[in-house]
DNA sequence: AACCGGTGATTCAAATTCGAACAACCCGTG
DNA sequence: CACGGGTTGTTCGAATTTGAATCACCGGTT
């Protein structure tokens, strides 16, 4: 542990790269999003998972895990967006502790406003940017980043 | 603008992938770093961009354009480092506005603390789980990414 | 020398985040 | 049926982030 193996010019270049990346595209989007239908990105993914999910209902822990912040943060974000209408609570039958989030059509067409926007910026700033060949290096390489460190974390 | 290209298989999994990766990377990081070194991930990163300065310093607005957060956010947090005495201030002599952070040789110390930990947790998550060729993908293809949005957003 | 647009950093309020603590509840076991 | 460990979602307080507003100042112009 006194001496590690530092990082290579080239993996230096990658770790950079991702890090500098991450931080920019996300908060790129977030203002895309904000600007123009008024979501925060942790919502817009809410609305995502919600509108993919059967039923358009998805229960807080399942939504949690998705991938987003903590329980904690899943609640107020869930407020919020009852609030605004986008989404309504429904306490599960089965389970009286459960809490099913549920996509309302309010919800549903802030989503269908706001995704060809998203999609076009996603575009802009990632996805056109890189050659088929990274678009594939990315996905399988940060695929399985993300499958290991939901593996480790669970 | 009604139908945009919407992004296809491999797209959506290069996305998807990006968005995971980097959400779960930047929390195991950051909590790798206030378990072992009691640092943040943004304070991490003054460390290491004082220590590669000449001088150990930096402008206050050098510092935050490097990569962090907006202007105020990197007053907050040059003052929490600075009550930890890992940082210090000293104004410009060339102009008064100006504010240099500098780095002490309590955080000099600190960030040789933190570093090995903190790469075998990058090699860890990151650099170790994907191939050479990933590596470069990802190099070339986020580091175009990133000059694009610093290009934009100046 | 007074003026003026622009710059550097801070302050402020508001929004968001997290983790720990909490209360209520499920279920398999004795 | 009562018990006890594990789950579910919320609440709470503390820390952090952001953008707008602010204050003070630079430098060139008149």
């Amino acid at each position: 542990m006194a001496e590690p193996r530092w990082l290579d010019e080239r993996e230096m270049r990658a770790w950079n790269g991702f890090l500098a990346a991450s931080a920019l595209v996300n908060r790129r989007l977030d203002q895309q999003l904000k600007d123009e239908a008024g979501l925060s990105h942790p919502q817009y993914e809410i609305l995502v998972r919600l509108a993919a999910a059967p039923g358009r209902e998805l229960r807080m822990t399942e939504l949690a895990n998705g991938l987003l912040n903590s329980k904690s943060g899943l609640t107020y974000q869930v407020t919020q967006m009852e609030k605004a209408g986008l989404v309504r609570r429904r306490s599960c039958p089965s389970d009286v502790r459960g809490v099913f989030a549920v996509l309302t059509d309010a919800g549903s067409a802030k989503l269908e406003e706001a995704a060809p926007g998203h999609v076009a910026a996603v575009r802009e700033v990632l996805v056109d940017v890189l050659t088929p060949e990274q678009l594939d290096a990315l996905a399988e390489g940060l695929g399985e980043v993300g499958r290991r460190l939901r593996g480790q974390g669970a």
